[in-house]
DNA sequence: CGAGTATATTCGCTGTAGCGAATAAGGAGG
DNA sequence: CCTCCTTATTCGCTACAGCGAATATACTCG
């Protein structure tokens, strides 16, 4: 799998899509009923403009999709996939014991430290 | 789900560990088999420090496991829904339309009724 | 110990993701 | 047309990921 790195630029690139707190949320939501923009800003608690830089860089990828519906857009999961995928990676963040040797849990999008020894 | 923000943080935290190809071809390439360092070097052609940077991340957030034998060091995935995530990832991007119109060309995405502007 | 091999870590640099503020653009209604 | 509402896009800024080169550490063997 992958041993072609097109193919492999192509599945990291979607991967990057979710690699983001808020966007995860966003796609968290989707997954239980679709929404305006202004319903994720509420829920989320963050700008508006924010929401929809989030809102493009899941559509780019393809793993939501947009309808106008009047004045407001109405954003869906466009797979069921991507629900499948939010459901593995919370099985992982919570199965997967944290390296007894680094510090605690996420370091907040930080490079952490840590010197090599297990 | 994720409704608490530190749970999703956690969550973007180890997908973001994936969010990278050559992270990604080393998982990939884990998932069919034990490797050294000097094994990933030379399969996916990067310089050892690089790979070395890599399955740092990869081990911070437990997605591989580091078990020293003499002078070499073999990892492996440490949870076989690492493979899971990988397949899915696989098939979202290759399953996943690309959004033909998005980024080249004209903006467009589905508006549900607008006036065939479109 | 000293030389050699495999891996880890540090350092400086560069590209870019992510943010808020401001502004534009689509649409409804008067 | 003009105003209000919702969403999209632009802009400037900052922080940090990712890289190669250099160096350090761990281990083996003689």
């Amino acid at each position: 799998m992958w041993q072609d790195p097109r193919q492999a630029e192509r599945a990291a690139w979607i991967a990057r899509a979710v690699a983001h707190p808020v966007r995860l949320r966003i796609l968290a939501y989707l997954a239980e009923q679709g929404a305006y923009v202004m319903d994720l800003t509420t829920a989320l608690g963050r700008r508006q403009a924010n929401i929809s830089q989030h809102l493009m860089v899941l559509r780019e990828v393809g793993l939501v999709q947009a309808e106008r519906e009047g004045m407001m857009v109405r954003y869906t999961l466009r797979s069921e996939l991507v629900a499948d995928l939010l459901a593995l990676l919370a099985r992982l963040a919570e199965g997967l014991p944290e390296e007894p040797s680094m510090g605690l849990g996420p370091r907040r999008f930080r490079r952490g430290r840590g010197r090599g020894r297990w």
